[in-house]
DNA sequence: TATTGTTATACTCTATAACTATA
DNA sequence: TATAGTTATAGAGTATAACAATA
């Protein structure tokens, strides 16, 4: 039982209660995804080969802000595990596809992040719902850095 | 010059833009504050202090959402920097103060931030900038676990 | 010359367990 | 018995530099 109540001057702060919120929904799915031996990242992954079968490992890594030398042991976990496979598609380029065993393991992570998302949203007041994407859009800027 | 646009089927999912925009401001800041060789942390922390002088080292790890183990090494880099100096108030715990250096960090540092918050504010269009903290705040749902 | 994948490495942040000394 | 601080350690995640092979 707390003793006094202290007062948090970071909460008028958009940037810092963007930052704590990212944080604790971030851990909620990744406790979401341990039952299926799965990390946030490994499930963005697996989505956007599935959207784009044959995309290469350095055009994933920029889509999803992973740098190449990170995408290496990344991409070799999820081989090794059977989710996606590997193919040369000129002799420096690796297009990446899903197997089956990704593509039915997108099938039950799929559904994980669709209730880690809806339960996200329905934290935030019916008026206001339709506002967080555009929002969060607008916050994220990814074109001028 | 990118060859083929590949399509982000991410950018729907209010957690994963939640992210993103959380980790570019970050960095955002990160890089505004290099100046003053501070990291966006160490500014939370000094504002919290100043906020509530006296708080205690485990009672600023909890509002900071920092867990004890984690906040010896950083409290000592403040101390040692000279910005925050500790204090016996019984003889476990340690009461956190600003020093003179500290407090005048800290108006710097403040200026940072309050450019950094108004840019991240400015990239919302107007007529949904009202509604940018309740959103978060609610995303963020600090209570229920 | 620029790009792709790679290796190696380092740094930050976070997480856990165990210990001590106090309240 | 629960709390505050500490130590040690391990694991993510991220960052940089350099290299070979190839476009």
């Amino acid at each position: 039982m707390p003793r006094a109540r202290i007062k948090d001057p970071l909460l008028k702060l958009p940037g810092y209660v963007l930052r704590r919120a990212s944080a604790a929904a971030l851990a909620e799915l990744n406790q979401r995804l341990a039952r299926l031996d799965l990390r946030h990242a490994d499930v963005a992954m697996l989505m956007l080969i599935e959207s784009s079968p044959g995309i290469t490992q350095s055009q994933a890594g920029h889509v999803l802000a992973i740098q190449r030398a990170n995408m290496v042991p990344f991409v070799a976990r999820l081989e090794g595990r059977g989710v996606l496979q590997r193919r040369q598609v000129d002799r420096r380029s690796q297009a990446l596809d899903l197997t089956r065993r990704g593509r039915m393991l997108l099938v039950r992570a799929r559904r994980v992040v669709a209730a880690h998302e809806a339960a996200l949203l329905k934290r935030v007041p019916d008026r206001l719902r339709p506002m967080v994407l555009p929002i969060l859009m607008a916050l994220w800027n990814r074109d001028r850095p």
